[in-house]
DNA sequence: TCTGGGGTCCTAGGACCC
DNA sequence: TCTGGGGTCCTAGGACCC
């Protein structure tokens, strides 16, 4: 059987090398990258956590999602650089370009990693190691930041190997290679162990990937159901997924949610930030030509509590009102009264938004649509301030909130993966 | 004013049908 | 009438990823 050769390319520090390498270029002397620094949310706007940290910031234990208030207990001269998304979009499309020349076969797995198939690409490239120096270096020449690429004959490990020591390397992690280099790392680095899995592998005394990989299926899958037969395999080295083009053949769905910068204490301001949600969820899902057949509110508390409340729809929708509408029907069936902190909707169970469905549509959301419509071209030609609903005036409230926070025009990034 | 946002997939219980 | 059981759909919540 054909081995296929896979790579694997991860940003370092993504955000925080990015907004480096920017500044440099515009003749800021010092780069992010040589200092105890980390780029973080708005604290005023309860957005206040460690978004990417620089290499030096490392050794003061500073993790990415704590507040940045705990970042600063343990870093005191901790330099805190605003994000700046649009940015960030420019710099990951540059990757891809550069590396579509390496591979016709390549997939975006997020924002700052792609994955390569070179199996073919060996014949016009050459030796997939060398192609691997010759692919980081001119990343980091061209573009000015840098990545670890991992390269194998399958995407776990490829991943995996851009993981191990970094920055500015390349890893080869072949399934010979796996005993030595993989076992020995603790059981929470594999792909795919999370939190919870940790927990509950370390309590029985699988602390690293090895132990994993030789503990026994069966009594994995007694413990972790059929979650507990796929970290067996990834530990083994063991993964047949294949290098996609479009990661997602279809969407799944689109949500939009928004940490409010102040606790929402009455219904109609509820009602309110539900409705600058269903802004920016109706018009991406309008822009991408579906509708929607389950809405969805999610709510934290102040407590952090978190509670969901979901409805499937008969008539497949994609207008703003209907779907306002029964988002504040969901919220108020969900809330209980106490202050609000969080607040999410998000449309599923999605469905083309075909010529032939639109007979479906009644005589009165015929009306409904065409408003839609008119309002989505005049945000596309003027941005997505251009116009808003009243009830926003004076509110405090983002008359389209979007998921980053910050200004920016849609398409999001996640949109666009 | 300590704790983000956007996704996908899985599980489990209850309703309902035959 | 000492009470099955498979199958699907809906819903809520949790786990994981970036």
């Amino acid at each position: 059987m054909l081995q296929r050769i896979i790579m694997h390319v991860d940003v370092n520090s993504a955000y925080l090398s990015w907004e480096a390498a920017h500044r440099l270029q515009h003749g800021d002397p010092l780069d992010l990258r040589t200092v105890p620094s980390v780029v973080g949310g708005n604290e005023q706007t309860r957005h206040g956590i460690v978004l990417t940290k620089s290499i030096p910031a490392k050794p003061f234990g500073i993790q990415t999602g704590e507040t940045l208030h705990s970042a600063r207990t343990k870093c005191p001269g901790l330099l805190v650089v605003p994000p700046n998304y649009s940015l960030y979009m420019q710099c990951s499309q540059a990757l891809g370009d550069l590396l579509r020349e390496y591979s016709s076969l390549i997939e975006q797995y997020s924002v700052d990693e792609y994955f390569l198939d070179f199996t073919d690409s060996k014949k016009l490239f050459g030796d997939p190691i060398q192609a691997a120096y010759n692919i980081k270096n001119r990343i980091r020449e061209e573009l000015g930041f840098t990545v670890n690429i991992g390269v194998s004959s399958n995407k776990l490990l490829a991943k995996m190997g851009s993981e191990l020591q970094k920055p500015d390397r390349v890893h080869t992690l072949f399934p010979e290679e796996v005993e030595k280099k993989m076992w020995s790392l603790p059981v929470e680095e594999l792909f795919m162990v999370g939190r919870a899995t940790a927990k509950k592998l370390q309590d029985r005394s699988v602390r690293t990937i090895g132990h994993l990989a030789n503990a026994d299926p069966d009594w994995l899958k007694l413990i972790l159901k059929s979650h507990g037969l796929l970290v067996w395999n990834y530990a083994n080295g063991r993964d047949l997924s294949l290098v996609r083009i479009n990661r997602h053949p279809v969407v799944k769905g689109m949500g939009n949610s928004t940490t409010t910068a102040f606790d929402v204490e009455d219904r109609e301001t509820g009602h309110l930030v539900l409705l600058s949600l269903v802004e920016t969820v109706a018009t991406r899902i309008r822009v991408a030509g579906y509708c929607t057949q389950l809405i969805s509110v999610s709510l934290r508390t102040n407590e952090f509590q978190h509670c969901s409340h979901q409805r499937k729809i008969y008539t497949a929708t994609d207008c703003t009102k209907t779907i306002h509408h029964l988002a504040c029907e969901l919220f108020d069936e969900l809330w209980q009264g106490h202050p609000i902190r969080h607040l999410g909707v998000s449309a599923s169970e999605l469905c083309r938004n075909d010529f032939f469905q639109m007979a479906l549509f009644e005589e009165l959301n015929e009306k409904q649509r065409a408003f839609d419509k008119a309002i989505d071209n005049i945000r596309k030609i003027y941005g997505s301030g251009a116009v808003y609903r009243a009830s926003f005036l004076q509110s405090g409230i983002n008359s389209m909130s979007g998921g980053t926070g910050e200004e920016i025009e849609y398409p999001v990034m996640s949109s666009l993966l």
